[in-house]
Order: structure tokens, then sequence, then C-alpha cells
DNA sequence: ATAGGTGCAAACGGTTTGCCGAAAT
DNA sequence: ATTTCGGCAAACCGTTTGCACCTAT
């Protein structure tokens, strides 16, 4: 089955370290200074390896790429509309509304994610100054 | 300013009648039943130019295209992981929590996003028939 | 030995852009 | 008359894929 190879293990261990919500572009950059070798190709196979196997959750964004969350404990994002960066939130929303909404929109649900959406502080700052 | 065209007037009106959160292809589509020369880049300018207005939000999705979704009532999504159709919630979640995120995170915030994440009815019934 | 993984380069799909002509003000 | 807008086609960018080689098992 799934193979333990340098490519995959460092990938995860930038995984666990990054507190960045990394894109593809920029875990690829950390990996070539431990495998100088490391296709991008490579790191997008293998994120979606992590990812189907529920290690890893990827985070669609309106800012191009995709960012990766490695999944360790409950959180939720808020997320900045004007540069893309994502801050974690603790989980503090229950689960209670869950059958609620199973009700209502007939799905099976199995994951809740909550995004509160607005301006960073860098991003606050510069809009500021810019008006 | 902003000039009325044909082309604006009829993307609102499909976006107003649809209950789909269509992508820019679907709108597309439909846009060129009433004007048979309207091209996708138009429809790309519109979305985006009202994405800034703040007339609809833009909704990434990791199934490729984004969905859009015009800004009339505050609700919020399920989103079937499988197939990615979306299915609206009646806002029920305060925003209590506003400040406290803000506090954390040091963000200015203006929208939550609350996002069920799980099966569609369509794609339940699927995966039950392969497995 | 043999799956399965990797590098490379080419393809892909959704979105954006430059240019010029058309239409709304 | 002016200036924004739209059509077209080409460019763009993030991601995926085919192929031949490599490597963990």
């Amino acid at each position: 089955m799934t193979r333990q190879t340098k490519q995959r293990a460092t990938l995860m261990s930038l995984l666990r370290t990054s507190k960045q919500h990394p894109t593809a572009e920029m875990l690829h950059v950390d990996v070539l200074r431990e495998l100088p070798n490391c296709s991008l190709a490579t790191v997008y196979r293998l994120l979606s390896a992590l990812s189907e196997e529920g290690a890893i959750r990827t985070i669609p964004t309106e800012h191009g790429a995709n960012r990766y969350d490695i999944v360790e404990d409950d959180h939720h994002h808020a997320i900045c509309t004007h540069c893309g960066q994502i801050t974690d939130i603790p989980d503090m929303v229950s689960d209670q509304a869950r059958s609620e909404v199973e009700r209502w929109t007939g799905f099976t649900l199995n994951e809740l994610r909550l995004e509160w959406r607005g301006l960073c502080p860098n991003c606050r700052t510069k809009a500021h100054q810019q008006n």
C-alpha cells in the first residue's frame, strides 16, 4: 500500500510545523531545501492523497491557490478577503445544530466549517493609508 | 459610472431567479439564450464587478469552478463534498462571537460563512450502491 | 520482483487580459 | 462626444496527467 518515501515524510513534517496554511507552491519551496529534486507535481500528488486519507484539509480560496491545513484539532478560520491570509480560531461553536441542518437539507453532514471573513491587521493598515 | 447594459441586466435577472448557486459557465449558457453573442469573458467581468459591488458572493470550491450567490438574505451553505452541490441554510447562528473572534485574531470582520460539508442525498445514494 | 511513487514536460480547465470596435450616457 | 463596456482570442496560473524511470517493500 502507501509507501513511506522521503517526499511524503518531508511534506508531512512541513505541514505539521507550518502555522501558515501554506499553498502547494510554498510547500514546494520548503521541500526543495531538503530534497532539491522534488517536483511540484509530487507535492500536488501527495497533497491530494493526504486529503483523501483525511490527514489534511483543502481550503479553497478566491485568491488563486488552495491552502492546506493539517487536521489535528478542531478549529475554524479567519480569512482576509484582501490578501488571503488565514488565522486559526479555536472551536467554540457547538454542533448542536447539526441534526436540524440535516433535516433541512437532506445532507449527511460530517464537517462544519466556520469562516470569518474580513481584513487582517496588515491589510487594514494598508487600506487606511490608501484612502 | 456603471452603465446599464443588456448583459448586466440579463445576468442579474438570472442570478436572482437561479436557486442553484451556478458557475460562470452555467450562467453563460443561460445568458446565451437571450443574448446569443454574449461572451464568457463578459460573464466573468460582470461577476467580478458585481462581487466588488457586494451584490453577489463568490463561493470558492475544490470542485473546479467557483459558485456565485446573489446577496439577498443572510444564509449559510451545505456543500456536498462529492459533487459540489450547494444547498442554502437559513441564518440561525448569532454573531455574538464576533468581538471575541476579533480580539483573538486582530481581524476586522464583516462576514461569517458557515459551511456544512457532507454528502447530498444524491451522492449518498450512489455511494451506498457502490460499496 | 513488483507495485507504487517520482520527475519531467506537456496538457488541462477556469479565469483574466489586451486590443479594438460598439453602445450607453 | 466621451468613456465605459463587450467580443474575440490569446495569455495566464494553479493543477493534473502520461510516460519512463526509480525505489520501498
